[in-house]
RNA sequence: GGCCUUGUGGUCAAGCGGUUAAGACGGCGCCCUCUCACGGCGCAAUCCCGGGUUCGAUUCCCGGCAAGGUCACCA
């Protein structure tokens, strides 16, 4: 059969040859040990906590490395194109601090441009007409309802499923039957015609999982739609090789189709890059566990962090625990470091799909937040405010010198130990509620109607805001004492029967009648804060209406 | 079903021929304490199973089993 021939009938036209492209896309200039990775997101703008996984892993290796991340559109599926997806995205990794070095929107080094695939077709075709050139493409005339039949057949028969050997009907097309299709203007695919044999193992090295097995590709995988557009693989392997990564580190669910990979590089005469396959994140799903899936798990969605409020670099952290499994420790001795400071290696990344565990991530996020000073953490909740609050919560931020003076007091800024009351800003607005807004409902009161109102009359009697926190305790210990409480903790437990409580039940009742809670940080600064009006306006009402 | 990957407490995991089998989260208890939070101390809980190899296997080999992934003109 005439290659060439059929090649100009193909895909007609002149191409540059493949020295052209090598010329044009030459070897970066990096240091020795630079690596360069990628992400390489469809434009569907949905970027999920799967795709930050990943995302964190080869932004890491790339600048740990001094090498270079960049970002490429795969936009060869239309149906999958979404506008302002590509800004979505970068705006999103932003979020977590992972910036490109190049790329699609990115502006930059323009060498190995263009980063959207739909920008390179001239680039696939070139290839896969040295390919049919070569007797290693092949027009495939095969309708959709043939293919499905096929598999059918093959499924029914319990065999591997697929075009492949003696099943790749128009492998083996004459040169006749091919020219005839061609001239009824039938459309077709172009596929590879593979040279390999499943009964071959091959031996490979992947980054993270160490030493792997893979079968040898027997498939005729599609390279060339119908629309001239490429499939993911052949794409893979022009843009990798020629945007001249060093290192993928892609989600396990590539592995499938490494072989593939492998065949397709040889096949274009291009060297491998090294390839790392991390696990992806699992879900307890009743007994068993599977992927975090995009419909059924909400927390998937980085949005989901956003609306709740997690501070982002809380997220960013528990990545990376689980993406280096000495990343807890470092950061253990290292607490508020620098993230970047740390250590990464694609050796250490697990090798087993993690449980994704919402407890540990707030336990993070509790420890994030009580790392930040007042001002920052006013920044931040504004901001979550700002976005997802309600008109009552924005308006907390009215008086900026009471919002610092609580949320010094709520984190315990000043005192010996921090405070871990909140793990995100929807919750941490909730949690402040009590400085801006009167209690609706009060939590039970221990005591009884009585003893409340007198407790609190007898307070609001001696309570003077100019007292220091030492004399107000003394003043809350002497109404305790004046109603059968124990004044002193220690008395009340050397014989708790003489009493009828301790000071402890005298500051719930104070406590519940000017927040509504039982719980609350130190209660004499609340009622500082709340100043004086409010403090006994608060308490003169719950004195009347325990 | 074929192929590939993975199996250490409930979860994330360190260890990789000899260890009382780290640590973190969660759970429970105690202490501190005006409540809560913080902090401190402690407890319960683990090497998937069966064969080898070895003086000795959680660690090495083989075989099971289980879980996950994947089998498109989607990426």
């Amino acid at each position: 059969m005439d290659y060439r021939k059929l090649a100009e009938r193909l895909l007609p036209g002149d191409y540059p040859a493949p020295e052209f492209y090598e010329e044009k896309y030459p070897p970066r200039t990096l240091p020795a040990g630079a690596e360069v990775t990628r992400l390489a997101p469809s434009p569907t703008g949905f970027i999920h906590l799967g795709n930050l996984f990943a995302a964190i892993a080869n932004e890491r290796v790339a600048h740990r490395s001094g090498g270079i991340l960049y970002l490429r559109i795969e936009d060869t599926d239309l149906k999958r194109k979404v506008d302002g997806a590509v800004e979505a995205v970068i705006a999103a990794l932003k979020y977590f601090d992972i910036k490109f070095d190049e790329g699609a929107e990115i502006g930059g080094d323009e060498t190995y441009a263009p980063w959207y695939q739909r920008k390179r077709a001239e680039i696939y075709r070139a290839f896969a007409k040295k390919l049919i050139e070569e007797g290693r493409a092949y027009p495939c005339f095969c309708t959709e309802a043939e293919l499905s039949a096929l598999r059918e057949e093959q499924t029914k028969r319990k065999e591997i499923t697929g075009y492949y050997g003696k099943y790749a009907r128009c492998r083996n097309l004459t040169e006749e039957e091919i020219y005839k299709n061609l001239d009824a203007g039938k459309p077709f695919v172009l596929r590879l015609r593979s040279l390999g044999n499943p009964e071959n193992k091959l031996k490979l090295r992947d980054a993270v999982k160490g030493e792997i097995t893979v079968t040898e590709n027997d498939q005729d995988v599609v390279i060339l739609k119908s629309d001239g557009i490429p499939t993911y693989h052949f794409a893979h392997a022009i843009d990798d090789h020629f945007m001249r990564t060093t290192l993928v580190i892609r989600g396990e669910e590539w592995l499938a189709s490494l072989p593939i990979h492998v065949e397709l590089f040889d096949a274009l005469g291009f060297r491998r890059p090294r390839y790392g396959h991390n696990c992806s994140l699992m879900k307890q799903d009743g007994e068993t566990r599977r992927k975090l899936s995009k419909r059924k798990d909400p927390e998937l969605s980085l949005e989901f962090y956003r609306k709740e409020g997690y501070y982002p670099r809380a997220v960013k952290v528990y990545m990376l625990t689980l993406l280096n499994s000495n990343f807890e420790e470092w950061y253990l001795k290292n607490p508020g470091a620098d993230l970047n400071g740390f250590p990464f290696k694609v050796e250490k990344m697990s090798k087993s799909g993690a449980l994704f565990d919402l407890d540990k991530l707030n336990d993070i996020s509790r420890n994030e937040l009580a790392l930040l000073d007042e001002k920052t953490m006013l920044a931040f909740l504004k901001d979550w405010a700002e976005e997802f609050g309600t008109e009552a919560q924005k308006n907390y931020f009215a008086d900026e010198e009471k919002m610092l003076r609580v949320l010094a007091l709520c984190m315990g800024v000043g005192g010996k130990k921090r405070r871990k009351d909140f793990t995100t800003a929807s919750q941490a607005m909730e949690y402040i509620k009590y400085f801006f807004e009167r209690p609706e409902t009060h939590e039970e009161y221990r005591a009884g109607k009585e003893t409340v109102s007198a407790v609190l009359r007898d307070f609001l009697q001696g309570y003077s805001p100019a007292d220091d926190s030492q004399v107000w305790f003394g003043k809350v210990k002497e109404v305790a004492a004046a109603h059968g409480y124990a004044a002193e903790m220690r008395d009340y437990k050397a014989s708790p029967e003489s009493y009828k409580g301790s000071v402890a039940d005298v500051a719930e009742i104070l406590r519940i009648a000017t927040t509504g809670r039982a719980n609350t940080p130190d209660l004499y600064t609340i009622m500082q804060i709340l100043g004086e009006g409010e403090t006994r306006a608060r308490l003169g009402c719950a004195a009347e209406q325990p």
